[in-house]
DNA sequence: CTTTTCTCCTGTATGC
DNA sequence: TGCATACAGGAGAAAA
């Protein structure tokens, strides 16, 4: 499932292998791809055609390629991964997948861009940068915690306010982006702090904690090329990441802490599943429900 | 405005 | 074997 550390492994492969390339013809299948283009898959194919990709960017788990007309005018191709979302960086000859939902073509004739997504929780869109670069349709995505911008102080001061569990917070990318269900439990076993703790319950200088151990996890992550369970989270080249041997609360349930050797314990929260060491992070006392 | 729930999707695993 | 059900979960719409 692709949170900050694989998005960026994804946008690292896209500099690398597609930046400096004019696409010549992009095709885009099925309307779910497009959904969030209002103007529908065609015209995102019209507009693509003869823009020079000049930069791949990237904030919390949206991506964006800065594409370029020949007249010099800037615009974003907004791509987020969703849960099963692939960009691939294969010879035109190569089989179409069966996920296949866009393909770019480009005109020095190299290899092609690949959209391949199973569970279509992902998607491309066309947006109008603002004056900070970033795409006007995600302007109210946060920072996320590598990028120079982050403010921190700030995050933990809007935190503090918050009438809702910690782990909400974490996972709400509108205060704090990048933060998925993987790398929200690992920041958590790291703190010791139980995700149905109330936020304002927790001092500022645990919250601050709490955003250290996110960002140093997603680092390390990073470093490992991301973590792939299965063959949904792959690099341009197909290639797995190996941070999932690294992972000391998210999918152990039953495994030993790696701190005190009591079994990780799953819990549901949000309708999803949550782990955590039931000694070393306790529940709160007045459960949320 | 803030907070929570629902919905979109398909492959894999599990249960009867 | 076959069918039903649970699960994975990001994010935006809708509801509370």
């Amino acid at each position: 499932m692709p949170e900050l550390p694989e998005v960026e492994v994804v946008r690292r492969g896209l500099a690398d292998h597609v930046v400096g390339r004019t696409i010549e013809h992009a095709e885009f299948r099925g309307a779910r791809v497009a959904r969030r283009h209002l103007p529908g898959p065609a015209d995102l194919s019209d507009r693509l055609a003869g823009n020079l990709i000049a930069e791949a960017r990237r904030r919390g788990k949206y991506l964006w390629l800065v594409l370029r007309t020949p007249d010099g005018s800037e615009q974003g191709l907004i791509t987020h991964l969703g849960m099963s979302g692939q960009l691939l960086v294969e010879d035109p000859s190569a089989p179409e997948e069966k996920h296949l939902h866009a393909r770019f073509c480009f005109a020095d004739a190299g290899p092609e861009l690949r959209f391949v997504d199973q569970r279509t929780f992902g998607g491309m869109a066309l947006s109008d940068l603002t004056e900070c670069g970033v795409p006007e349709t995600i302007a109210h995505i946060a920072p996320d915690p590598l990028e120079p911008g982050f403010d921190q102080a700030a995050v933990v001061r809007r935190m503090k306010t918050r009438d809702t569990a910690v782990k909400r917070a974490l996972l709400d990318q509108t205060l704090v982006s990048g933060i998925g269900n993987i790398y929200a439990d690992e920041a958590l076993w790291r703190a010791q702090v139980h995700g149905e703790r109330l936020c304002s319950a927790l001092t500022r200088p645990a919250l601050s904690r709490l955003l250290d151990h996110a960002r140093d996890v997603m680092l390390e992550a990073l470093g490992q090329g991301g973590t792939s369970f299965d063959a949904l989270y792959v690099n341009v080249n197909g290639a797995s990441g190996y941070f999932d041997r690294s992972l000391n609360a998210y999918g152990q349930e039953g495994r030993p802490c790696q701190r005190c050797g009591t079994p990780i314990r799953r819990e549901s929260f949000m309708n999803r599943s949550s782990y955590s060491c039931p000694r070393c992070q306790p529940r709160p006392r007045r459960p949320r429900t």
